[in-house]
DNA sequence: ATGAAAGCGCTAACAA
DNA sequence: TTGTTAGCGCTTTCAT
């Protein structure tokens, strides 16, 4: 119970340990030209006063925070906590705060993440940027290292994960025709730049059977009632993602059929409902929590001085009840 | 595309606006002291000149950043990312970022993210302590204006916001009898500090009808099992919450029973997947996305210099096919 | 109502 | 290998 709780500066330490300030620095930073003598000493000062070092003035010298920014359209859509814990425990380990922002895949919303985030001097960044156009995206990733989620580079400067959309619609499509259905329709989302499922359907059933909607169990419900109406014959369903795919199971429930027997439904994502419904819903699983732990590591390579890299993701199909 | 990527500091917006440094401190920050037209004048010459101010210098003079802090056990838990998502619109409508630390509950994570807060200067900060004990809860408190949710305060300085527990537990066990359930056991989540739940439902339900568990799904299904092994006259089950409630009624199908029907089965939480099960799962419903709202604005009217507020969320019971 | 001076705690550049 | 010097950009006295 030592006294009071002014703050133990760099000062102090340097003081305690008699050495200046800038060996202490050293010290603490891991710079080069310190003897391990004087290194260790002064770590142990440190150690010994619980010296912390101000992130203000650590930030007012070198312009960078130890944070970095996720940008994500809906921490509650089922899709991005995972990829957020992935995320967290990444930068975690390499000793970053994440700050979030939540945008609702507004333009506006997220332009002001983008100023806030080079604002704050984030040491980088980590966006899923649904409505942000190409330019606007490459001119944060000049002021900010950046790493874009499920989307194409728009700037050889920014680094990108992508999950491979064409593939995993690939999947789900062969295996609808593998299990005999022949005509297929597409519960698609009513989102922007986010075209690659919608292409890879029409890829291999070419025609007029994609119904879009919001990518929301509600908007799943009504789309199916739709693509139905238009097309009494489909049989099997592939939906831009789960929470489509169980509003259409939900649909057909209440029109007294059942996903998984004359009619084939697939998700996309494996949230975690889609095991737990019943039927348990067969859909594309891609691996969230990687998808997370990869962005960090992707942007922490960029941080460490590497060029931007670009890397995918490959989906698996999970086969469950409802096709 | 004038030029470069210099800073523009308060020292330029002061020269172009023909001031000094301190009127446009003043300007910006609406302090008193300063005539209605210099203030127009150099807020003008802010937008124009699109000058911002440097967080970290800011926070080097005021010792507070213009971030708040969010702790909580697990985002991927499907309770958190409904109050997260309250939280973070509660805050951005306020101008404050978010800065979430997952700490698994476990104590020497939720010890380092309180340090983590400390040194970054948080404004405030919001959490779910699962792990830590009041003296440590009370010694962040002192430090940094804090919100803890969900739990008794450790301190009069430590604000609170609540669900009602004992009142959803009351709810849940006074449905099940009303349904003609006289023999009730309850699946309790292996947790600490976490009795409120148990106790109001030994209240009603003295003796030995309450098993253990992880609160998740797997944990429900086994805790299930074993309550019935050892209690097989129950009929009606209240558990911790919705996970464990789900992996129950999994339980029960994969041994030819269906929750709803001789025995019932009550969550509590009512997370987004209760609803979309079958059978749907009848719950105790907390507003997760006002809790979340309403921690900020607790948060905030303490940071507006407030004393320190105590407030309780009432639940409600939302009967669905479970029971 | 406005301005000048001082300094928050740190690190980069340079000197020794 | 270590120390000295000089600010980073802002707000808080205090003076005017």
């Amino acid at each position: 119970m030592s006294g009071g709780s002014v703050r133990v500066t760099i000062d102090d330490v340097a003081r305690a340990a008699g050495v200046s300030r800038q060996t202490v620095s050293r010290a603490m930073n891991d710079k080069g030209d310190i003897s391990e003598a004087t290194r260790r000493r002064v770590l142990a000062t440190i150690e010994e006063l619980d010296y912390r070092p101000s992130a203000f003035a650590r930030g007012m010298r070198t312009q960078r925070a130890g944070t970095v920014a996720l940008v994500l359209p809906d921490i509650a859509n089922p899709f991005f906590p995972a990829v957020a814990r992935g995320v967290f425990d990444a930068a975690a380990a390499r000793g970053l705060a994440v700050v979030v922002h939540n945008t609702d895949a507004d333009a506006d919303a997220e332009t002001e993440a983008g100023r806030a985030i080079v604002d704050a001097g984030a040491a980088g960044a980590i966006g899923f940027f649904e409505a942000l156009d190409d330019p606007a995206l490459a001119a944060l990733g000049r002021r900010v290292p950046l790493v874009v989620a499920d989307r194409p580079a728009p700037d050889p400067s920014v680094a990108t994960v992508r999950t491979d959309f064409r593939t995993g619609t690939h999947l789900a499509c062969e295996h609808l025709i593998s299990r005999g259905h022949t005509r297929l329709g597409m519960l698609d989302g009513a989102v922007q730049n986010k075209p690659e499922r919608r292409q890879a359907f029409l890829e291999t059933n070419p025609g007029d059977h994609v119904v879009a909607a919001p990518p929301t169990v509600a908007g799943g419900a009504a789309a199916l009632r739709s693509l139905l109406a238009r097309h009494p014959a489909i049989t099997g369903v592939f939906a831009f993602n789960d929470l489509l795919a169980i509003g259409a199971v939900q649909a057909l429930r209440a029109a007294g059929r059942r996903a998984g027997d004359q009619i084939a439904v697939v998700g996309y994502d494996d949230i975690t409902m889609a095991a737990l419904l019943d039927p348990p819903l067969t859909t594309v699983h891609t691996d969230k929590y990687e998808l997370g732990r990869t962005l960090v590591e992707v942007l922490g390579r960029r941080l460490d001085g590497h060029p931007a890299e670009h890397r995918t993701l490959a989906p698996r199909l999970v086969v469950r009840g409802s096709a």
